[in-house]
RNA sequence: GACCCUAUCGUCUAGAGGCCUAGGACAAUACCCUUUCACGGUAUGAACCGGGGUUCGAAUCCCCGUGGGGUCGCCA
């Protein structure tokens, strides 16, 4: 049998975090072991779903690299197959029509919790042998609700929690059809997972309580019973729950922050399974890896600084063609065109190791092709008479000197013995001078990268 | 409140009864490297929630407590 699994989203918003490790999960599972990943979207919360966070969806699935094998299928298109279910299981009797109104179920809810008691439907519309139903009032559309059995339990042995067992008597007759005729959610899923052939579920830990009444359904209809696990949640950095407010951000928005998808993928990789020690790895490896055994069962925090950490390590190996194509970009919405300026692979070069992302490569390669404008203070601070002497003996040298980072150096060097100074007494205000800032890569590696021309052009203003 | 899940360094985790004086990684601290700042390297500190069992032996198994989380919709 071939492996099926699938990632249901509901349209409802962007893919955070959360959902794209779900989806990373389900995916690798696919991957490791030669099935298929399905793509689903789950909308038929008509009021709440919208083309936008379908596309948001897809947008993050893509930047991720998540490739679907199949779908994406849309609940809504799917309509006419549910009423199809929905009408089998009325006539077979596992389904029934309900006329209470969510007036009256409001009320009923309320005393239950006043009695301290678990609110739930308490089957006043059920069918049994020899009970007598309520009139039918009239001009009322009925909700179905799904025939769930009374007794005994409901089991199953969950990839990452283990064995579940859930007591019948603690499910009551959910709603499988509104009374519009819209079929809900755990009615959906059902339908769709079988029709779909999904052999395996892999979702989050808030549909542990869906399972039991999923399975019922699953047979009362007869059909196949995946394979369920359920993946605990992400806190946030804080360690309290996600939310929009904080850290449910989308996962679009790490690259707007300027993470690499390769960095961003190997953190949610690591947050809730493990591979013996193993770190760092390519999705490659991961896909080879990766077991739901493996996978931790409480909930885990996110940390920021270890995403980080990932990403400056992703960032160091990444080639420089590359890297110079994302800073260009960013480069450019900030009206900066290094089209003109020192050639920007080479910049790239000498930064790429010394900053976590993207945004502060684009900040680190900045000064190279503006008009850099150190303040009064700093220059005040740094260009003192001995240094303005020593820069103006060091201009000479360059100007002459072959333009390659030995030479430079050379020329650096006898600059310092002639004028008796140390390296840094010279190097930091010169970076002030051409960067507008006292910390760089390597005096001589950034002058040779910016160029004699530059080079002397900066330091002319201030000499 | 009921039901379900869960509990190892600050954080992510390794750990399937003896290999554990509990390992790795991020973060922290110190030192080294150095042409500044980083990067990098080396080192240090840092944890089995509490209580009972089971066993020759428990971080690992069981029970209770406590903490955390989830769910109880004509949302998904």
């Amino acid at each position: 049998m071939t492996i099926r699994t699938r990632f249901a989203p509901s349209p409802t918003g962007y893919l955070h975090i959360g959902g794209a490790r779900t989806a990373l999960f389900a995916w690798a599972y696919a991957r490791r072991h030669g099935g298929k990943f399905i793509l689903r979207i789950e909308d038929t919360d008509v009021a709440r779903s919208t083309p936008e966070a379908v596309q948001a969806i897809l947008d993050g699935m893509n930047w991720l690299g998540l490739a679907h094998d199949e779908g994406p299928f849309y609940q809504m298109q799917r309509m006419p197959r549910y009423k199809e279910v929905i009408a089998q299981m009325l006539a077979a009797g596992t389904a029934y029509h309900c006329y209470t109104s969510s007036e009256e179920l409001d009320h009923l809810r309320e005393a239950q919790m006043a009695n301290k008691e678990k609110p739930r439907y308490d089957g006043r519309w059920r069918p049994e042998p020899g009970k007598a139903l309520p009139a039918v009032p009239a001009g009322v559309a009925p909700v179905v609700r799904f025939r769930n059995p009374l007794d005994g339990v409901v089991a199953w042995d969950d990839g990452v929690k283990g064995c579940i067992e859930i007591a019948n008597a603690e499910l009551d007759d959910f709603i499988i059809a509104r009374a519009d005729g819209a079929p809900t959610y755990n009615f959906c899923v059902v339908v769709d997972d079988w029709d779909m052939g999904i052999t395996n579920v892999i979702r989050g830990d808030d549909h542990v309580n869906n399972t039991p009444r999923q399975i019922n359904v699953l047979q009362a209809l007869g059909a196949q019973v995946p394979q369920y696990a359920h993946l605990s949640m992400i806190l946030g950095d804080d360690g309290t729950k996600l939310s929009k407010r904080h850290g449910a951000v989308s996962v679009m928005q790490y690259d707007e922050d300027g993470y690499l998808p390769e960095a961003v993928l190997n953190y949610l990789a690591r947050l809730g399974w493990s591979h013996g020690d193993e770190e760092v790895f390519t999705m490659e490896q991961f896909v080879q890896w990766f077991d739901l055994d493996h996978i931790t069962s409480s909930a885990a925090q996110f940390n920021t600084e270890k995403l980080n950490w990932l990403n400056a390590h992703y960032l160091k190996s990444a080639a420089d063609t590359r890297l110079a194509g994302e800073a260009a970009q960013r480069l450019a919405r900030r009206g900066i065109d290094p089209e003109a300026g020192a050639p920007l692979e080479k910049v790239v070069a000498l930064y790429k190791d010394r900053v976590t992302n993207l945004n502060e490569l684009a900040d680190a390669l900045e000064p190279f092709y503006v008009v850099v404008q150190p303040s009064a203070e700093m220059i005040a601070a740094h260009l003192t008479e001995p240094v303005r002497a020593a820069l103006k003996v060091l201009r000479d040298r360059l100007s002459s000197c072959i333009w390659e980072k030995a030479a430079i150096s050379a020329a650096f060097k006898e600059t310092l013995t002639a004028c008796a100074l140390k390296m840094p007494q010279v190097a930091i205000p010169l970076r002030v001078v051409l960067l507008g800032q006292p910390q760089s890569p390597a005096i001589d590696a950034v002058l040779e990268v910016l160029g004699r021309d530059e080079v002397l052009a900066r330091l002319d203003r201030y000499l």
